[in-house]
This record gives structure tokens, C-alpha cells and sequence, in this order.
RNA sequence: GGCGGCGUAGCCAAGUGGCUAAGGCGGAGGUCUGCAAAACCUCUAUGCAGCGGUUCGAAUCCGCUCGCCGCCUCCA
């Protein structure tokens, strides 16, 4: 079975072919740093994490290039009301990306380029594509001139002629034609700015991605993503740019990710603080965050909802039950029973038609309620057997969309909580209910759940 | 105005020409149980926005109608 991988290039599934068999590099646009990231900063960043991490699950060897944009207007607008550097802003913005991406469960990328590391890339780059005549320079600004790349619009499927009669151009008389780009902008007072045969200034949004991603992974690579909202203009423009510097195709495979919306809701500022992804995950297990957005396939838009994250986080209990049940058995898995060998081909069957997660997830589901059933009847050698194998199982499937790393190891119950239930044990076999009631009471209110089960009391977090 | 997408059970969501229309949440009944919970078993869309058409056969293709949404140089 092949891979096949949607490409907002030629709008159709494609069969997946990297250009270098057995290995995949890929680049993502990452954030501008000037701001909390968002649910839909983490949709973008959970969809890329699996994507990758179904890649390697496959077996290939792949680079991940994940950068992060951190010269820009909106924080240089930021460090001015605050009256500090850009370069605070931006480092800010950073660290707490880090913390917000490692508390989803996020990996990191292998390679993690900022803008203001490459501005010597960019500079060389368009100094190419002045030689070549794709450029002008104009009062220290520089830009591509989009007549000299036929190709501008393809990606997007905009009609240059449609682009012309949008009423959003800014109308720039120094342009020669208003859809140009700018690769370059003149400094102006105030505003952080490096040398360049230009006169000081610093690079336009676009050029940094292809300087970078150029840099990292080569003149052409495999599979370049990002939010469907950078397809026009940056993904466009990207294109433009980096072929017409180096005559070569620059990415194979285009993927992006639908939105997150909210619904007829307005974004507002109190609304939009809930659902930073530091307050999501106060509220929900990262895991319910990733259930619920790995439910809805990752070209369609998903609406925010705070029962449908909930619902997740109801879903992903049959999978810790089953887990924290297989874990009391500490023999070393076997392999994994014929009867069960179908879920990981289904898995496997659902995730390579354009990762389609939704499908991948069902399958997850049935193994799962397969697997209780030999947890059921347990106490039979072979049952157990493959109940411990086929557990094994979903952990690594469900490791190739970036589930279960936290949940493999649940804290222990504190000694207190061990003694409390164990006297609720004795009490049980007095047959003294009142007393057991009591003490699963007290237990409660430590914070946990117990439950009586053939094989003994079963101890969970309360939630 | 241009380009694109969506409308499947109470809710969410796969499926895009042909086996019983996945899965999750919720709900109903049952088994088990001191109680409770979990688990397990069974049920919960003769129908896929509506109307026509193509076809031996359509949720899936075509046309029209209705409703919703995204992008069109800030944007994951």
C-alpha cells in the first residue's frame, strides 16, 4: 500500500514519492513571534506533529524544519507599546511557544531557524534575483516583480488579472505593477534594520521561509505546509521567489491545515484568552485536545467547542482504563495474536489515504473494545496474552499520532490513599458496607476513584 | 464579483459508484455487582439538505434550488 497525500498544488491526491527513497524533508511555517499561541496554533502545530510523526512510523527518515518568524511588523508594533527591543518581544514569544507546544505534546523540529539567523541567506537570494531580473530596487526597497513568474497563481488558483481588481492591494506608486512583493523594505526610524547592498533595512515576510528552508533542506524538498491562510499570499509568493532563483521546483507536496473557527462568536478578547492553549490545558487532558482535533479530518475546519473537548476527554478514559488495567500485569508481551492484526492494518490503511485520522481513530477505538474483551476473561493464559500484546499494540499505533506518551505512566496513589483503601478492604470482607462507603468517601476526597473489580479495588485520578 | 469548501443519526464525524452507511459522545435494555462504577452483549440513519437526471446500481457522478463557511496581500 502506498501513501497518498493531498497537494494543494494540483488540488488532487497524490501518490507519495519522496525524492530521496526513504527519507522525507519537510519545512512548516511556524509562528511570528509576537503573541500567546492560540487553539488554532495548536490544530496547525498537532497536525504537522502527526503527520511527521506518521512519516517515521513508516519508516522513513525525515527533517522537519519548523521556523520561526521574528522580525516583522506586528512585533515591532508590540516592542514599541511596550516600549521594549523587538528582539525582547520576540524572545519572549519563543520560550513561551516552547512551553505551550511542549505541554501538547508537540516535538520539537530538527531544525528550528529564526529570521534574524538568515538575514545573510535572504540578502544573497535576492541579490540573485535582482541579477536575474525578476527584482527591482526601488528607494532601498526590493521586489519581485510577479510578471517575470508566470506561474504566480497556481498554487492558489487566483487569476493575476481578478488579483489586479482587488480593492485590498495597497496601491504603491512606486511598484510596477501594485501586485508585486516586497523581498526587501528600506529602514525606517526606529525599527530594527541590517546592511544590505540596498542600504539598511530589513527582509519582507516571504523571502525569510525560502532562505531558510534553502538553506536547511536544499533547493527542492518534499513536503513544505502551514495553514490554509498562507497559501495566498505567502505560500505564492514563496514559490515565486525561490524558483525563479534557483530554476527548480521548490516543493513537492503542499499541505495545509483548515482553521478553527468559532462559529457566528466573534473572536473577542476574553474568548480569545480561553482559548489560549496554556488555559486549554488547564481545563483538558492534551490528549483530549489532540482526540478531538485528530476527530475531523485535517483539511476540513473544525469548530471549537468546549463539550466537544470534553466528549474527547470522556473518549480517551476507555483507553487509560485499559492501559492502567494491562500495566498490573508486568510479564513481557508476546507477539501479537493473529486475531488482532487487523486494527494496525486498518490503521495503517486509514492513515495513508491523506492521513485520514478520523478513520485511524476508529479503528483505535474497536481494538481498544477487543482488547477489553480478552481483559474480561483474563484469568485464561492465552487471553492474557493477548491482551498484554495487543495493548502493546495500541500504544504504538496510537504513538504514531502522538497519543498516550503521558498517560503510560499515571502517578501512583499516595500512601494515604493506599491505606485508606485497604482498610476499605477489610471492611468489605467484614461485610460492613456503612464503614466501605465511608472510606470510598474519604478517598474521593483525596482526590481519587475506586472501584471494586474481581481482581481487587482499581484505583483512578479523579477527574 | 473571483476561487474553493461544506450540508450524513440527538450531538460530533468518517465514508465519495455496488458487501450490514466506520468511530466517538449521549440515550435505551440486559449480564455482572452489597451499593456504585467500569467492562461486556444488544439496540439507537430503509437513509445521507431538497428536487430532477445519468446508471443494472448513487450519500457518492451531473444539473438546479435552499442553507452555511473559508480565501482574495495581518492571519495557523
Amino acid at each position: 500500500m502506498s501513501l497518498r497525500v493531498h497537494n494543494t498544488l494540483t488540488r488532487k491526491e497524490e501518490e507519495f514519492i519522496p525524492l530521496v527513497p526513504g527519507e522525507v524533508r519537510m519545512y512548516v511555517c511556524g509562528v511570528t513571534v509576537y503573541d500567546l499561541c492560540h487553539i488554532g496554533h495548536a490544530r496547525s502545530a498537532i497536525v504537522f506533529d502527526v503527520i511527521r510523526r506518521y512519516l517515521a512510523f513508516r519508516g522513513y527518515r525525515v527533517t522537519f524544519v519548523k521556523n520561526f518568524t521574528d522580525v516583522d511588523d506586528k512585533i515591532i508594533t508590540r516592542a514599541q507599546a511596550e516600549g521594549v527591543s523587538a528582539r525582547e518581544v520576540s524572545e519572549r514569544y519563543v520560550a513561551e511557544f516552547y512551553r505551550d507546544m511542549e505541554a501538547i505534546g508537540v516535538l520539537r523540529g530538527d531544525v528550528e531557524p529564526k529570521a534574524t539567523d538568515h538575514i545573510g541567506q535572504m540578502i544573497r537570494l535576492i541579490e540573485q534575483l535582482v541579477a536575474a531580473g525578476v527584482a527591482y530596487v526601488v528607494d532601498g526597497d526590493v521586489y519581485f516583480e510577479i510578471a517575470r513568474f508566470p506561474a504566480y497563481g497556481r498554487l492558489s488558483g487566483k487569476n493575476l488579472d481578478e488579483l489586479l481588481a482587488g480593492a485590498r492591494v495597497e496601491v504603491d506608486e512606486r511598484k510596477r505593477d501594485p501586485r508585486d512583493f516586497a523581498l526587501w523594505k528600506a529602514a525606517k526610524p526606529g525599527e530594527p534594520s541590517w546592511s544590505s547592498p540596498w542600504g539598511d533595512g530589513r527582509p519582507g515576510w516571504h523571502i525569510e521561509c525560502s532562505a531558510m528552508a534553502m538553506e536547511y533542506l536544499g533547493p527542492t524538498f518534499d513536503v513544505h505546509g502551514g495553514g490554509e491562510d498562507l497559501i495566498f499570499p505567502h505560500h505564492e509568493c514563496e514559490i515565486a521567489q525561490s524558483e525563479a532563483a534557483t530554476g527548480k521546483t521548490f516543493a513537492h507536496y503542499w499541505v495545509h491545515n483548515g482553521f478553527v473557527n468559532l462559529g457566528a462568536e466573534k473572536m473577542s478578547k476574553s474568548l480569545g484568552n480561553t482559548l489560549l492553549i496554556r488555559e486549554l490545558v488547564k481545563r483538558h487532558d492534551p490528549d483530549a485536545l489532540r482526540l478531538w482535533l485528530l476527530g475531523t479530518h485535517y483539511r476540513h475546519p473544525v469548530e471549537f467547542s468546549e463539550e466537544r473537548l470534553t466528549e474527547a476527554g470522556r473518549a480517551l478514559e476507555r483507553f487509560h482504563r485499559l492501559f492502567r488495567e494491562a500495566a498490573r500485569d508486568t510479564r513481557p508481551p508476546g507477539p501479537v495474536p493473529e486475531a488482532l492484526r487487523s486494527f494496525r492494518a486498518r490503521f495503517e490503511a486509514a492513515m495513508d489515504d491523506d492521513f485520514n485520522t478520523p478513520q485511524a481513530l476508529g479503528a483505535l477505538f474497536d481494538f481498544a473494545r477487543a482488547l477489553y474483551g480478552h481483559l474480561e476473561r483474563a484469568e485464561a493464559p492465552d487471553h492474557q496474552q493477548a491482551l498484554v500484546a495487543g495493548v502493546e499494540e495500541l500504544k504504538r499505533l496510537g504513538g504514531a499520532l502522538g497519543l498516550f506518551a503521558r498517560s503510560l505512566n499515571a502517578p501512583g496513589a499516595p500512601a494515604e490513599v493506599d491505606r485508606l483503601v485497604s482498610e476499605r478492604g477489610e471492611a468489605r470482607k467484614r461485610r460492613d458496607w456503612r464503614r466501605s462507603d465511608e472510606l470510598r468517601d474519604a478517598i474521593h476526597k483525596l482526590g481519587w476513584s475506586v472501584e471494586d473489580t474481581p481482581g481487587g479495588p482499581r484505583l483512578t485520578p479523579r477527574r
